[in-house]
DNA sequence: TCCCGATGTTAGCGAGCACTCACCGACATG
DNA sequence: CATGTCGGTGAGTGCTCGCTAACATCGGGA
């Protein structure tokens, strides 16, 4: 908790130095731990899901996550923190290697669909426990997504130079309202065209309303 | 809780006839009750919200909710279903008086518009919560919802019958995923458009991201 | 006016849960 | 091989919170 700056930090480096044995189960065991997380706030909501929950999903009990997080709080933040960072890292490559803003534009939509489809548990957790953080880690994923947002806008603006920021950052919302709809759907287990045809189909719906 | 079908018929009943002074009392405070509650779970969530806050809310002191609520779960019950059945009374009211297909979607998609700039809060909740309620109560407001859909997948089928429905259905919730962020990044205080600007580029965006 | 039922209060119960503690076995390092 | 560290466990601990109980107050129909 507290600002978790140095404790993501210090947790990312020990992921990144696993010469061990002990260090490559550990890394492993703190990776389950969050995917597990991400599944089960994402079915129950965080306050749905116990501490003794978290650890049953991996295979240790209770207490036994405190090893790896400070706490349950910690473990959101490390997802939504993680998720932030990837879409923003992400986003920065493909602007680095698109020529043009149409193509720019294009590769963020279909980079972001990418995200939604692969890291649904992760998309809707994102969307619906961000409040839940402390002031500190909220600022920081909230300072990423503000980052994420930007990139939109400037590619959107270099498109449409003719319309204001305030309204291209409002449909930019409005278009991550539509691409993260998808996660939520699918928990509706209502019949939906194959996972080819969805891509396809948000990329489509997505580029329209941005443009229209 | 149970099945809340005779306990919400009751107290629209009970709400329709309010001939006595008392009645009149009580039927405010419930709704007053409704309407902090929203308020309060849009904000925190419906497990951060205790009993004692809604109550606090409306000026009484915790347990006197339980003299209008059998419990938690009625008073979320009660707030989404309220939001399906006016969706869906609203829908049904507008298809009536539609002319042709194009008018039927305009006019769904303003009304859409309208409840969820109105209703941001229940827009939130209703997003959020559904897996809060128990099966019942879910069971009746996924019902609602679904009949709502296909009022919305009707309409898109007599304007583009080349499409199947399963396509349609999916594009429907994407729409909705679009309508329904307008609440969310409303809570986020960056600057936006004015109210009735954004009802105009939620409107074409909705239309474009549909019939593209 | 009298009395019943409805609406409110405060006090408290019981369950659930995040988190701590004391301890243990195993791995890695000198 | 000895030893310190580390990841794990089971048993608690204290707090929060939904809900109930017992009692006060008051509006309104007889």
């Amino acid at each position: 908790m507290a600002s978790t700056l140095d404790e993501a930090d210090a947790a990312a480096i020990a992921d990144l130095s696993p010469r061990t044995e002990r260090g490559r189960l550990k890394a492993d065991r703190r990776a389950a731990i969050l995917r597990a997380a991400a599944t089960l706030f994402a079915e129950r909501g965080y306050a749905g899901v116990t501490i003794e929950d978290l650890g049953a999903a991996v295979g240790v009990s209770g207490p036994a996550v405190y090893r790896h997080f400070p706490g349950k709080a910690a473990v959101l933040a490390a997802i939504l923190q993680g998720a932030s960072r990837t879409l923003l890292d992400g986003a920065e490559q493909v602007l680095d290697s698109s020529p043009d803003p149409d193509h720019a534009l294009r590769s963020l939509i279909r980079f972001h669909v990418d995200f939604a489809l692969a890291e649904a548990d992760v998309i809707i957790v994102q969307d619906r426990e961000l409040e839940q953080l402390d002031r500190g880690a909220r600022h920081e994923v909230r300072s990423l997504q503000r980052r994420y947002v930007e990139h939109w806008v400037n590619t959107l603006s270099r498109l449409r130079p003719d319309r204001a920021e305030t309204e291209l950052r409002f449909r930019a919302h409005a278009a991550f309202g539509l691409l993260n709809s998808t996660p939520h759907s699918a928990r509706i287990p209502g019949r939906r065209p194959a996972d080819g045809t969805i891509r396809g189909i948000l990329e489509e719906m997505t580029w329209a309303s941005l443009m229209s």
